[in-house]
DNA sequence: CCGTACATGAAAAAATCATGAAAATGTGAG
DNA sequence: CTCACATTTTCATGATTTTTTCATGTACGG
């Protein structure tokens, strides 16, 4: 079943996966996340849920799904007791699955992200430092942009090139380094982090 | 019950909701809103209906709603004394929150919007610079419109289109791009701005 | 040190945009 | 209905900006 459902949301999302609540907790500890998907079947009934105060620690803006088969009005008001954001009856649909999670993380991304005196507007997909706007070309927006949208990654130059351009095969040269390099020049403060052999990240602060 | 409403409410708004007095005020004083729903029942009668000249001073243009279960005439003559704008009894159909605070939001919206000598009436859907009138031809008239609906956003070719075009997939050539040009030929400061790659924005100031 | 990976200036190529002018369409008076 | 005029759309052009390539210099890890 977790298998399936990670196959399944693995077209949409990043996804991992815990078999025991260890795992869980080595998750949650070692990258950021925007969603976790919790089954309060899983793990023992309310050991499970303790996961949630473990989780809003670390990130607080991580939302949590709970899915449970006993639909019960108790069921429900435990999990958002227990710090959950949403409640998912079981079974459901895949595609009910999806809307809610998208919205979820919707409202909890947080929608800007401040690097020294820089600002991006995630939300607006607006730059400013010290009050001034700043404007990119529309590549170089994109690119900065993607690699904002998900600060904890590391993305290889070929991810960047896949979410960013339309045919990512036909990209020879060293395209994706000088947008980077020009997008270095027009922010006061360098907000990327090349990272030798892998790709580019966001700098974590 | 609280909660639930601002989950609905936050597909369509952003929403930030208060358990206690102070922790409105707070709100209150930290954000700019567009609209305050306030439950008669809460805060102590009459405790909370000393928000609203609090918030009417801070946020002249921030509308107030005022839910209450007692609906006497009483009741809505009370709230709109306290300088309420609408008043809404339970119990009511989500739609029809929704529907209320949509006009609410558009009758308090601040509806003029001035770039140096510019002057665009959102509401009388007029423009002026310097006591003169300015009339647009009307396809000119609806795409500047548009844009003033969002100063703040960004709007493609598409969008615009697609707003004010009833056909937009018959469009072809750079009908937007020749409009705009014509609206800038028309006015006397230049209110419209060109985001490379991205579309078209009023200008901010 | 050495080799590879990265950074960047500069030139070339491509894309985007503004606008004049012409063609098409709509409008209203006589 | 017809003509004159205004509006809307298309198209061509040139200016400008963006994007890509390429060559070369620099930093980094081993």
């Amino acid at each position: 079943m977790r298998e399936m459902l990670k196959e399944a949301l693995e077209v949409f999302y990043r996804v991992d996966t815990a078999e025991t609540l260890g795992e869980a907790v080595e998750w949650i500890e070692s990258f950021a996340y925007s969603a976790m998907l919790l089954d309060r079947n899983l793990f023992g009934k309310d050991e499970g849920m303790e996961l949630i105060p473990r989780l809003k620690k670390l990130q607080p803006s991580c939302a949590v799904m709970i899915a449970s088969a006993y639909g019960g009005v108790e069921e429900r008001i435990a999990g958002l007791a227990a710090g959950a954001d949403d409640y998912l009856e079981k079974p459901y649909d895949l595609r009910e699955l999806k809307m809610r999670l998208d919205g979820l993380i919707r409202r909890f991304a947080p929608d800007v992200i401040e690097v020294g005196s820089l600002t991006l507007d995630l939300g607006n997909q607006t730059i400013s430092a010290e009050g001034k706007n700043i404007v990119l070309s529309k590549k170089e927006h994109d690119v900065l942009f993607f690699i904002a949208s998900r600060p904890d990654k590391i993305f290889s130059r070929d991810d960047i090139a896949n979410a960013v351009y339309s045919d990512p095969s036909s990209m020879t040269s060293n395209t994706i380094d000088v947008v980077i390099s020009h997008i270095r020049k027009k922010l006061p403060v360098d907000i990327i982090e090349t990272v030798k052999g892998r790709g580019y990240a966001l700098k974590n602060v």
